[in-house]
RNA sequence: GGGCGAUUAGCUCAGUGGUUAGAGCGCUUGCUUCACACGCAAGAAGUCACUGGUUCAAGUCCAGUAUCGCCCA
């Protein structure tokens, strides 16, 4: 669960790592798995140090001015506050996490697990104290991690400067302006270094030059003076210089950069910081002293151009840091600083991905993963903050010595002195994120829960922290207890506008998910965010999706409310019937609540027996009826064999964690099978009274599509399940423990499918021929259909109502000669619409001879697939099959349609023709 | 500089080698049809970025190219 941020307030990130989540803990909990979603906070350092500075400074006040105790209270107060809202809108979302567990990184357990944790990796040797280049953000006076800072191309400038050499004096102004390296007139020598950043030069200790370099091979040794400060640096060769670059000689600024630290490590050059921590200049910087850094260059180069020192400007981009949290240019900086040694560590946490005991999800994250660890860094995990973990390190102030300890020391375990100061510096927050699976169950104690629940099955989270948080959760948990913390890594992508910009405060671009929820529904929220999205990638939210979302939940709405009217309406005994089922299944299914919410086996059998037809569904028939199964028609066993392809490939989609994929499946299933048609065909069996109830079949299906769409949509699906649930035989107290369909395979009817997907292309068919032919909509027209294997008697009200056709009749082929008639030529049948007055006998001519040559090319593909030797060597034998089938069907379908104009030719003498 | 991803209907995106590539939105036409106008019916709309390869079969696998985006340095 993500930390309170800046605000305090929930945004669409923590919406939507919140309902993926949920929808997976719900699933789980459903299909009866033991599932745990342990919630929590992280305590933020930076970020809530930041907005509480803010706050205090609207007062006229910093945190120095209340001291590091009385700040503190400050925070902590703030921090409770933020919780209390994330917790309450996280409520609002319906997320079913385990509150009693609600843990927080600066709680008194995972406090102690970072404190035990330190010590452990200082005793082993891989944490240790030394002098890097670290990251300084001036902004939050605190060095960061690598991971903190962001690498942005800026435009700025190469400055060519030159450096006098030592012992070649200025006896006249020097405004010659050459750019060669010297310059003999006056007896003056110079080296022109280039450089991005001139005010650093006041920090220079050498100039480098690469030792092959000819142009300069005769000053190295020599000395140069540096401009403004007049100190003296030596000129050095070292293989890093690029002497292709700029002038081909660089300043060495050890203090302010990286390469150049490294530079003066090998070359034992001394390092001369210039900065004070606000980024102005300090005492080393000479006639800028107390300028700001920016101001400072301008400054310098106006100095610079007066001596004629400054050489030449040239225009360049190049990559400059910033921090990553409040976008200030991050200064290189040399500082004494903790770190931890990352490549022990890295080595189990590659193996475990390596040989799969944690899939990354989707896999080509592994890639990243993978690419990250092997090049890993040392962390530096100290900060200059007051917010978070104190580091367990105190000083002695005897002999200096650091003594590191869980419990506070009473005494310096080198010399005994009392007289010790603790470590200013904190803790990088995802030092202690990086330990929550183990630590928030109890770690390092060896608690009930922590045997339980780790290692535990998934995490779930955004892939922009794969390496902030899971590369380190997967090192530190595998280093303190030997497991991995988790097996399944799921990341989901990030959140973008209608136009794919990244939502930010500054752009203006953000929703709001309390305004969303206000205005569409939580449900269509979670759904919008759910549905079109696959792992990994990053999804566009609109206003246009929303509505799309809250349509559904409305769509969704008056599906029950026609199906529990039309329950409620129909017969009595078929209600008295199910009422005394569902009185006794009650006991029952109570019995296994308070066993616990069950093993899974307990569970599936449960679902087994409310799919099958011969539980509940059998028992609302049974007893009075005299039936042995309930009478289904067969849109009945349509819609179950179509429901249950629905559920097991809703399973499917869900096991493989693309849950967009299942949510849309179930949309489907639900607007364009089961209300589109199963109920329209229902409401006419409804108005007959002859006919065998759809009742049964129609709550039985909407009770599994309500616990089907659940874990999706919380809200909606619980209160219309409420209404569907008292019509059903079995059934929990709340849809959250029932269980999650399980197909029942035995309701496959490919019969059935068959000669419903006939029926739906009659309607069609003739729908589109009305459109066509601008029949009133009113109206009802005359149509036969020849039909020869497919069977049409139980399907006469429905085609008749759907497509509003009357008089409708079954004929013989024979029977079918018209004058003026249109011919549609399907799969299992063909229509005619003897609509006098309406063909157009040439339109449809031509329709039908373009039907004709579609039907042939089809065949002849078909044809020529089936008579290639190493398709029919080589392909799997259902395959074959299957186009072996296809070819019969379009040979059939092209057969009927090349007889048409034969039936009506004596009409059309003209069509005649066309069948040659 | 290295790596990853994307490129599919006007837009946003699904598509886990095997019928004629789908959805939502938008668009066109027509509907106050007794669950729903947040709806119903019908329709138009695609060179699956490009080039080559593997395969009986490629939107899907491989290689390269182009454009865009992200990560790392």
């Amino acid at each position: 669960m993500p930390p309170p941020n800046v605000t305090g307030e929930l945004h669409l990130g923590h919406a939507l790592t919140a309902t993926l989540e949920d929808i997976l803990t719900r699933w789980h909990r459903m299909k009866g798995d033991p599932a745990l979603w342990l919630p929590g906070v992280d305590h933020a350092s930076i970020a809530t140090q930041y907005v509480v500075e803010q706050n205090l400074a609207d007062e006229g006040l910093t945190r120095h001015d209340l001291g590091r105790e009385r700040f503190l209270e400050h925070v902590w107060e703030w921090v409770n506050r933020c919780r209390g809202v994330i917790a309450e809108q996280h409520k609002r979302l319906g997320i079913s996490c385990d509150w009693g567990r609600e843990a927080f990184t600066m709680d008194p357990g995972p406090s102690r697990a970072v404190r035990t944790t330190f010590v452990n990796l200082y005793k082993k040797g891989l944490i240790y104290r030394g002098e890097r280049i670290t990251n300084w953000c001036p902004r939050c006076a605190t060095v960061l991690s690598d991971l903190e800072v962001e690498h942005r191309e800026v435009s700025g400038h190469l400055y060519h400067i030159r450096y006098r050499m030592a012992g070649t004096e200025s006896h006249l102004s020097s405004r010659s302006g050459t750019t060669s390296t010297t310059n003999g007139e006056s007896g003056e020598e110079f080296i022109t270094v280039a450089t991005t950043r001139p005010e650093t030069l006041l920090g220079d200790t050498a100039v480098a030059v690469n030792p092959q370099d000819w142009r300069y091979k005769h000053l190295v040794g020599r000395s140069a003076v540096l401009p403004a400060v007049g100190r003296q640096i030596p000129i050095i060769a070292d293989d890093a210089v690029d002497p292709s670059f700029g002038s081909g000689a660089v300043k060495v600024t050890p203090a302010h950069d990286p390469v150049d630290f490294e530079v003066a490590q090998r070359k034992k050059l001394p390092l001369v910081n210039i900065m004070n921590p606000d980024a102005t200049l300090n005492e080393n910087a000479g006639p800028y002293q107390g300028q700001d850094r920016f101001a400072s260059r301008h400054a310098l180069l106006a100095d610079l151009e007066k001596e004629g020192l400054l050489v030449q400007i040239e225009p360049h981009t190049h990559s400059v840091g910033h921090c990553q949290r409040c976008r200030t240019m991050v200064e290189p900086l040399a500082s004494r600083q903790w770190f931890i040694k990352m490549a022990p560590l890295a080595a189990p946490a590659i193996e475990a991905v390596v040989d799969g005991r944690i899939e990354i999800i989707p896999q080509r994250f592994t890639m990243v993963y993978l690419n990250w660890m092997e090049n890993i860094r040392d962390w530096c995990i100290s900060r200059q903050l007051w917010w978070g973990h104190r580091l367990p390190v105190w000083y002695c102030q005897n002999c200096g010595e650091p003594t590191v300890a869980v419990d506070d020391p009473d005494a310096c375990v080198h010399c005994g002195s009392a007289n010790m100061e603790q470590d200013p510096d904190i803790l990088d927050t995802w030092f202690s994120s990086a330990l929550w699976p183990h630590s928030t169950l109890g770690w390092q104690d060896d608690t009930e829960d922590l045997r339980y629940f780790y290692p535990t099955s998934v995490l779930e989270t955004g892939y922009d922290i794969l390496f902030f948080w899971v590369a380190r959760m997967i090192m530190m948990g595998l280093e303190n207890t030997g497991k991995i913390p988790f097996s399944k890594v799921y990341l989901h992508g990030l959140i973008r506008d209608e136009k794919g910009d990244k939502m930010s405060k500054s752009r203006g671009n953000v929703l709001d998910p309390q305004v969303a929820m206000d205005k569409y529904g939580t449900d269509a929220l979670r759904f919008a965010l759910t549905a079109g999205s696959s792992p990994g990638n990053d999804m566009r939210l609109s206003r246009e999706k929303l509505e799309g979302s809250r349509n559904f939940a409305n769509k969704l709405w008056n599906t029950v409310r026609f199906v529990v009217r039309s329950t409620e309406a129909s017969s009595e005994k078929v209600l008295h019937l199910s009422r005394q089922s569902a009185n006794q299944s009650r006991v029952e299914s109570q019995e296994s609540r308070v066993e616990g919410s069950g093993t899974p086996e307990r569970s599936v059998s449960r679902a087994k027996r409310l799919q099958s037809p011969d539980s509940g569904l059998q028992s609302e028939a049974s007893p009075d009826s005299g039936l042995s199964t309930i009478d289904y028609r067969v849109e009945d066993r349509w819609i179950r064999s179509r429901l249950n392809w629905l559920i097991a490939e809703v399973n499917q989609s869900l096991n493989s964690f693309m849950l967009g994929e299942g949510l849309s499946m179930i949309h489907d299933f639900v607007w364009g099978e089961f209300c589109d048609w199963y109920i329209e065909l229902v409401k006419i069996r409804l108005r007959d009274p002859a006919s065998p109830s759809p009742i049964p079949v129609l709550v039985d299906t909407l009770d599994v599509i309500l616990r089907l769409l659940h874990p999706f949509m919380p809200f909606i699906t619980e209160e219309l399940w409420q209404k569907v649930a008292t019509h059903l035989p079995e059934r929990t107290d709340s849809i959250m423990i029932a269980p999650y369909p399980v197909a029942d395979e035995s309701a496959i009817d490919a019969a059935a499918e068959r000669e419903m997907e006939s029926v739906i292309e009659i309607v069609r068919a003739i729908r589109n021929a009305r459109a066509e032919a601008g029949v009133e909509p009113s109206s009802f027209i005359e149509a036969l259909i020849v039909v020869q294997e497919l069977s049409l008697e139980s399907h006469l009200s429905a085609i008749s109502t759907l497509a509003r056709v009357c008089p409708l009749t079954i004929i013989d082929p024979e029977q079918a000669r018209r004058d003026e008639a249109r011919v549609l030529v399907l799969r299992d049948a063909e229509v005619i619409l003897p609509l006098s007055g309406m063909v157009d006998r040439e339109a449809e001519s031509k329709r039908l001879q373009r039907e004709i040559e579609k039907w042939r090319g089809q065949v002849a593909s078909t044809e020529a697939k089936l008579q290639n030797e190493q398709f029919l060597s080589r392909a799997p034998a259902d395959i074959v099959q299957r186009e072996r089938e296809k070819l019969a069907e379009q040979k059939d379908r092209l057969g009927r349609l090349q007889k048409i104009p034969r039936s009506i030719r004596s009409a059309s003498p003209d069509i005649s023709f066309m069948e040659n």
